[in-house]
DNA sequence: TGGAGAAACGGAGGTCCCTCCGTTCAACGC
DNA sequence: GCGTTGAACGGAGGGACCTCCGTTTCTCCA
């Protein structure tokens, strides 16, 4: 489930202790009202922050390594929406999907302000797989004509991501919805 | 130039402190690549750090005191451009004076997001200020039929927010253009 | 089995953050 | 001038981040 890792063969205490890791923090990020100390993390796991660090070299490395395959399913439905709906409505309703999953993660999004926070937003392989979601439903919505050609999946990526960043994320639910609507009514042709 | 301050008369010590340290923020944030520690601008203005977190109890708020005065040179455009352009045009033309402005502030962009990682992004006075403006010129818009009504000038605001929080920042005003032109677009009637 | 070498480990330590609270001092009334 | 007093000051201290590098451990080959 992990990555393939197709480089060299990780050594054994090495994948122990990586996955160890990623247990431990996503206990704690479920757990965690706020933040969640990475020297915590690293003691619970049994391991020094320094094996941690070298796993994780950032705060966003693990979180993206927590939720990697969680995100996953989100961005493998895409195809099943676009299955069951014209890609407008698919495109709106993947966006629900993905804010329902953020905002179930709280402690993802906290961690994910710190790691923006941290200036820079690299382009995690996950970040990768939204955008190639968010492409295929662009992509058919324009061979529809009922979504504008040419926009560029990345921009609504980050779009998306801006949306989430700007939001206090306690219940403004209501106002992420309205911001998404616009953010798919902008995409219309 | 700083706030008027109704309330009591501020102990002329206290008013000092509180200018030398934005004197010495302000360069502190210009000549910076990175991050600015808050200890050595407490340092450099010649007060202990608990001063300076009294005086301003986040970073945030030292930012913003910062740059609220040139912020408000940038909300107060709204009406003059509003007086040139049809406003769905000084809509466009506002953010990307906003846009310039956060570019040109490297090291506001970069507090901007680490006070937006601590989670709360509260509503400091300045960003009341922004929301008028668009509020201004969505108004307008909405009279002309041009600009939908009933858009929510916050929901813009943090859209705006979203693009310059997830945008990388570096030189990517491209991107970030074609972004401020999707959500000019959404706010079409 | 017995190294050799590379990879992984782990924690001390430097830096910064931010709070807390005892000390200092400007402002005001007498 | 002088005392009072509450606001303002400042820095010690505890917590977290992250780096760096000496030590340990796994793996593989002889």
């Amino acid at each position: 489930m992990p990555s393939p890792e197709p480089g060299r063969p990780v050594r054994s205490d090495a994948r122990r202790n990586r996955d160890k890791l990623i247990e431990v923090a996503r206990a704690a990020f479920a757990a965690a009202d706020g933040t969640v100390a990475l020297e915590t993390v690293a003691r619970e796991a049994g391991v020094g922050i320094g094996t941690l660090y070298r796993h994780f070299p950032t705060r966003e490395a693990l979180v993206e390594a927590v939720y990697a395959a969680e995100l996953d399913d989100v961005t493998a439905g895409a195809p099943a929406l676009l299955a069951q709906l014209p890609p407008e409505k698919a495109l709106r309703a993947w966006m629900d999907r993905y804010a329902a999953f953020v905002a179930t993660k709280r402690g993802m999004a906290d961690v994910l302000r710190a790691s923006v926070a941290s200036g820079r937003i690299a382009t995690p392989a996950t970040r990768q797989r939204i955008t190639a979601a968010i492409g295929a439903i662009l992509d058919a919505g324009a061979k529809a004509g009922t979504l504008r050609a040419g926009a560029d999946p990345e921009d609504v990526t980050l779009l998306l991501l801006g949306v989430f960043l700007s939001t206090p994320g306690e219940q403004d639910a209501e106002r992420t919805g309205r911001m998404l609507d616009l953010i798919a009514d902008a995409l219309r042709p």
